[in-house]
DNA sequence: CTCTGGTGAGTAAGTACTTACTTTAATACG
DNA sequence: CGTATTAAAGTAAGTACTTACTCACCAGAG
């Protein structure tokens, strides 16, 4: 058992205990922001600890602070590493351009039931945030879901002008379906609608694509 | 002034700062719910204190422990008074019986958009509830939720089998419907749309029932 | 007098955040 | 090349304050 290290038991065993990985001052920021991250989804912002923090990363409480000198700074840090151009909003609009009317409904109610899917954290942290009034809420508001809203809208508008919907309000009826889509997802994240009900991805976005056009069409 | 007490001053001071209500012990229990549901909806269970409960309600502390033995049972509490039986839900499913389709949709519809109107707290409390995995999200889905998708998935079963609508997922599109409304709702009061946006409640019924109805008609 | 509604002043266990100190790794230099 | 220097990465053990919850006691209606 302890044939290894009969003297210097103590400095031996605390070697053996932490094999402590040193890390660079980004990679350990990048690190806290993760598990923060996962931290603050589950459990929401008061209900995370700093001492929660450090213990899921390996570290202690002292290194938190040594890069965010407060915990509300830790909570703007992921809401950047979030909302980032690099991943998610830009991707999705991009796609959309010169699409055909199903074609982009069906694309983003794809879209948004596998981002939910793939990653349900994000909605919790953006749910808790909404909650408690942080401004991730409000900067993915400004940013991702007024810009898909919009982008509907007038995608709408045109095809109302074109002559291939009816005449609805098209701002109502944009948030009409990214509510059956969002819904859907917040159903089966948060209040446990899965246990009791599911389908295959593919075929709640065509039947939700089904009843927007359907309802809608001139 | 002090006419009546020109001694003892200490004690009418005391006497004239707290006019103090005696409340009886049900009136009092009612009360400290009342208080901490407002308090809960607004800040989440974790970010309330039992201080803050205590001054809102005028009283101290220990009164709301002398009720209450821990801060879990005055959730319980809460989650009891609010769905009790005697409000909400079962009026809702009652005003439904032997309606037409479209009546029906309508009622809930307005319904739910006035409810979420008329008391946003309840809301932000389910919400929250969800999210700290509080027992109140779950009973709320058992009885409620499930009651009215239940509801009106049987009605569109219905009217499917009347050939009145087309040969959609009745428990799909019964989640589509509620989504578009609830998540009118959700945008309203908890992502702050309704600064930006803002139509009539009967409007934004109608022009959902109208998408929802178009769509899924045969 | 008594019993119920009410209190002030605790307590122990957290909480975010700090301080004084140690370890490690890269670099400057004899 | 090895060794002193330095600065960053890390820590244990605090601090000041808040938290849920308690307890010994008080006041006034019946």
């Amino acid at each position: 058992m302890n044939g290894k290290t009969p003297l210097k038991t103590r400095a031996a065993a605390k070697a053996a205990k932490k094999p402590r990985k040193r890390l660079s001052g980004e990679e350990r920021r990048a690190q806290i922001v993760k598990v923060a991250s996962g931290l603050f989804s589950k459990k929401g912002f008061k209900g995370t600890t700093t001492r929660e923090i450090a213990k899921a990363a390996g570290i202690s409480e002292a290194v938190i602070f040594k890069h965010f000198s407060r915990k509300e700074d830790l909570y703007k840090a992921i809401i950047d590493s979030r909302c980032s151009d690099n991943e998610g909003g830009p991707r999705l609009i991009g796609m959309l351009k010169g699409k055909s009317g199903r074609e982009v409904f069906m694309t983003v109610a794809v879209y948004l039931l596998e981002e939910h899917q793939k990653d349900p954290s994000f909605m919790r942290l953006l749910t808790y945030s909404a909650l408690e009034q942080h401004s991730l809420s409000e900067l993915f508001l400004k940013t991702r879901a007024m810009e898909l809203l919009g982008f509907l809208e007038d995608k709408i508008h045109e095809l109302i002008r074109d002559g291939l919907m009816r005449d609805v309000d098209p701002a109502l009826a944009a948030r009409a379906f990214i509510g059956m889509v969002d819904h859907y997802s917040i159903g089966q994240e948060l209040y446990g609608f899965k246990r009791y009900f599911r389908r295959p991805l593919e075929e709640v976005a065509e039947s939700f694509v089904d009843i927007f056009l359907e309802g809608t069409r001139r």
